[in-house]
DNA sequence: GCCGATATTGCGCAAGTGTCCAATAGCGCG
DNA sequence: CGCGCTATTGGACACTTGCGCAATATCGGC
């Protein structure tokens, strides 16, 4: 295999890990898939990571974390507050079989045995609270939004939106995509106070990938 | 190992896989484990399940039909519909590490690659869905509650607080107990048109072991 | 008490696991 | 050009995995 300089080598082994990941899981992703992803021996992956735990820790914070930044674009370019919201909400349902909320639950289950992993599925998860609590906490300055607890309220949607989606990506069946678009949108119209309808998404499909 | 009944026998491999289940998760429940648990060959169990797959989906639905079945007995107990909330509110609030909800969390991720699990779960959740609505109906018939969509409300509610007690499971620092139960009743009162702080719960550890 | 049904054993199989490490190969600096 | 640093190899190690199967033990019904 090529010789790579230690920076470069370690983002491919991420996106090797990556790609693993996508297919067969967090959990499941192991030191010899990533290797013959890459293309390389297994014993390379133990000379940038100290264990399986970091590797998965890392892949995941690539996908959520990269999902992240681009939500945060997103949302600046979203315009008004209830845009901003809009927006959130519509780009937050999956589509279809939604692979990296697949490597969410697949987070939450690993995080009780995998310290690496807990901590950066806890620490973006905050991130999305955080970013959604500005967005709520613009809305009630501008008049937009009322709210007396933005940071419960962003909260209350996340996990919302959260436990719609895994129903969604877990049980195809039983609640859609469709429902969940609407189940949202009415629950956030009465947090943040706005009229009904005022959040409705007309079925456009998410940039989500 | 002593002869048992088949009907007995099976009881037993699934309370053995259960406390597997329990100390590493459904995922990493194995055949090895489960015969040592009970004290047998690993050959028996394949004698009474055809995969492994069947084995972890008996496992969590004895845990979680039981739940299911003991939330009922509660709402049931616990009076007029205001009160029937309340009570399903504080006994979903999870307490501390708590077990039965991580093999949730385990279920819900492996759902994607674990056919038998993934039905167990979907009918499952189905279900809580379905005496969430019940008791949302109940309370919009005798005038308690109001809602033009109670089988919504039910999945925005079940979700809320799947969404929470994720968080709190998952990341025990970032949410706790309280918040989320602080957190479930604001929007569960307002989902249900009812007066805020008629669903706050004081503080008393639920009945869920 | 015997016998047939079946519960139970215990090992074999082929494959897969994370981790470690001595050996090797290749790039960049002098 | 040559040397040293280090990226990379590839296999060893000690396990574990799900599943299958012939052999054996033990029960209930006659």
């Amino acid at each position: 295999m090529a010789r790579m300089s230690a920076e470069r080598r370690r983002d491919a082994i991420v996106d090797a890990a990556l790609a693993v990941a996508r297919r067969k899981g967090l959990a499941a992703t192991t030191v010899r898939d990533v290797a013959a992803e890459m293309g390389s021996s297994s014993g390379l992956i133990h000379h940038y990571f100290e264990t399986m735990d970091d590797v998965v820790a890392a892949a995941f914070e690539r996908v959520a974390g990269d999902d992240l930044e681009q939500t945060e674009v997103l949302l600046d370019q979203a315009g008004d507050p209830t845009s901003v919201v809009r927006a959130f909400l519509s780009s937050y349902a999956p589509v279809g079989e939604d692979w990296a909320f697949q490597l969410w639950l697949d987070a939450w289950a690993e995080a009780a045995r995998r310290p690496a992993l807990r901590e950066v599925s806890g620490r973006l998860n905050l991130a999305w609270a955080a970013m959604l609590e500005r967005a709520i906490r613009e809305g009630v300055k501008d008049g937009s939004f009322r709210s007396e607890d933005p940071a419960g309220a962003a909260w209350r949607i996340l996990s919302l939106v959260d436990g719609l989606a895994l129903q969604v990506v877990a049980h195809q069946t039983i609640v859609d995509r469709a429902d969940m678009l609407a189940w949202a949108a009415s629950a956030t119209e009465r947090e943040l106070q706005l009229p009904p309808g005022s959040l409705a998404v007309n079925g456009a499909t998410p940039p989500r990938a």
